[in-house]
DNA sequence: CTGTTAGCGCATTCAA
DNA sequence: TTGAATGCGCTAACAG
């Protein structure tokens, strides 16, 4: 292993000065940097992080889990974002499984005792997620994919999220099929109280009540409830068209319920009904359905950002505990906030901008 | 932060038993590993992993590629088996993005250089994988999770791997089929030479042409290459069908595939098909059809235990850089290998107990 | 069995 | 601007 005395002494510095080619070239006089590039060129070296984490005690590290199953269809698609994201900002990423929320948090204690993990990114967030109090009673950064559901962490600073907004892209796809002509618009969500499926369900009933296309009394029977597997989109659609012959679209919140959908209409293709999905999987490009992309790319540089002003803030001032309490729009359920969702940044190039704690991106809308 | 001194210090002993006591438990007498136990627990101590590293030169750490699109299905699966077992051999797993193998090489160089990486888990293996040599040629240990399909590093020692045996999984599904009285079996593969479809499709056509189901003439109508999505299985199917009016089976080489038979069948109920897939998705629990499960578990105890294998040989003896040329089983394309498949494991508990450096392993048949 | 000494590779004081 | 010391936290040799 080459190390930095060798480049001292093959450039015929001292090994202070080589450090300080790496860390502040500035103070460097120029003739005596091309000297140190040199020779750091010729022997190809490349410091130790160990030794470098040691001495900084900084590990420029996140850590993201990986669950048995994954919870989302795209998570795949979001790992290699966050990694590119990382590879840009030379952090390193671990990866670390998780079996369960208490599974997790015993991961956190064999990471953060070791002290090579900077921050967390936590995915699947869940109502009143046990996680978050873990990490903010042992003083460990993270940030959430996803919202934190339970309403007191929703609009704390010191709770920081990325997650996109799948209120506004249903409700993008349901405002597009009235649109173009649809009259009556189902729905089928995920059973049970997941914040995501509640979020989306909400953009759907919204923009059909705002448009008054349904009255309240007849969104229940516009939509129905299924598990998030292919059969259970199949057989959903065809208790959604017994309940309402004259549907023409069909809104799903997920691909794969959306796939089973239009299975089942193939199956009798006496209905004209469009059927919509979300996630812009495999499934939606080759049934051709129109679906939602979730702009992942975004998200992990959101993420990365944020992880990035946590390092800073701890570098420069160890006072800085108390977070000044940015007054970031207040997030809530009602369509209150949604309808005043531009605060919140719309693109990535927008985005970028944004040095808020909570960010919530708008997904973009595949029409096929 | 807590450090070995304050253990000591709160313990009544020297920094030293304390290390003692972490790292050789049993050369500390009882009682004083009593007190040092107490003084840990009650400091709460946990050794610093970069300053272990540091030391002793390990990072214990093992590296693993994410691709913008995962190139198979099952990838996230395996990131947890892995990171599973990872976890119970205290190895810590970095994630890296891999944008194409160039790219992946220039990742190596980053990892390697900051010396924080033992060894590299290389998935989607090609012919002529340009990541070997480049390892090789820079002392790196790496375990592929794929064969090397290029015939001179099959066999070489030196280029460990662990795969799963396509070959075998779809030739038991093809004699499953012939078993339950199927006659006339056809198959829906990958276009091009991926090894891995070549397998694959091997395993149906040695089946049929040993069970004298079809002629050599006859098996190039029974099957026909797609894409990997549904739209090309459905198109496929239909193209199989057109060709041969009379089959009662289709072996898919993908659930992917096997969905999209599933669905140009269900359109036209005419026929009484069995399809069968390969990688038990969600796909193939929701329609139901047959599939083969990968053993990833299996499969991430067999890497896991290589690369301590490779730890372990470089702690001991530096000059142990010439691999003993463990004589392991002959591998090719051609059937009598694939007839004396018996020689490396068939099932986890067989697998475990094998020291080879190239491990085959066998998947499971779902029957539906 | 336990303590002392030394140094892994680096970055941050200071002095020159 | 550059060089000489110091120590991050830990473990591998030894000596006691």
């Amino acid at each position: 292993m080459v190390s930095i005395k060798d480049v001292a002494r093959s450039a015929g510095v001292s090994p202070q000065t080589v450090s300080n080619y790496l860390n502040n070239p500035g103070i460097v006089k120029a003739s005596t940097r091309s000297l140190v590039a040199a020779a750091i060129d010729e022997l190809g070296y490349t410091p130790n992080a160990s030794a470098r984490r040691l001495r900084t005690q900084r590990s420029n590290t996140i850590a993201i889990g990986i669950a048995p199953v994954s919870y989302s269809r795209v998570y795949d698609r979001f790992l290699h974002a966050i990694a590119t994201e990382a590879d840009a900002h030379n952090l390193r990423i671990i990866l670390y499984k998780t079996d369960s929320k208490s599974d997790e948090i015993r991961q956190f204690e064999s990471l953060t005792a070791g002290g090579d993990v900077d921050s967390f990114v936590l995915a699947d967030t869940v109502h009143n997620d046990p996680r978050i109090p873990w990490l903010i009673e042992h003083k460990q950064a993270f940030v959430l994919f996803g919202r934190p559901w339970g309403e007191s962490n929703m609009n704390d600073p010191t709770v920081p999220w990325v997650d996109v907004d799948g209120y506004a892209g249903i409700a993008l796809m349901t405002q597009k099929l009235i649109l173009t002509g649809h009259k009556r618009i189902g729905f089928i969500g995920w059973p049970g109280t997941s914040g995501t499926g509640d979020d989306r369900k909400a953009g759907w009933r919204d923009t059909l009540l705002a448009a008054k296309m349904a009255s309240e009394q007849q969104l229940d029977a516009l939509c129905v409830d299924a598990l998030d597997d292919i059969a259970a989109g199949h057989a959903a659609c065809l208790t959604l068209l017994e309940r309402q012959p004259d549907l023409d679209a069909i809104v799903c919140v997920s691909d794969t319920l959306a796939a089973g959908a239009v299975m089942s209409l193939t199956a009798s293709p006496t209905h004209n009904i469009t059927v919509t999905g979300f996630d812009n999987t495999v499934s939606s490009q080759s049934f051709g359905f129109p679906t939602i992309d979730q702009p992942l790319t975004a998200c992990a540089q959101e993420i990365v950002r944020i992880i990035q002003q946590q390092l800073d803030g701890a570098a420069s001032h160890a006072q800085c505990s108390a977070v000044p309490a940015q007054t970031s729009a207040p997030v809530t359920h009602d369509a209150s906030f949604h309808g005043a969702a531009t605060v919140s940044p719309h693109s990535a190039t927008t985005a970028a901008k944004s040095d808020s704690r909570h960010v919530l991106l708008t997904p973009a809308l595949i029409w096929r």
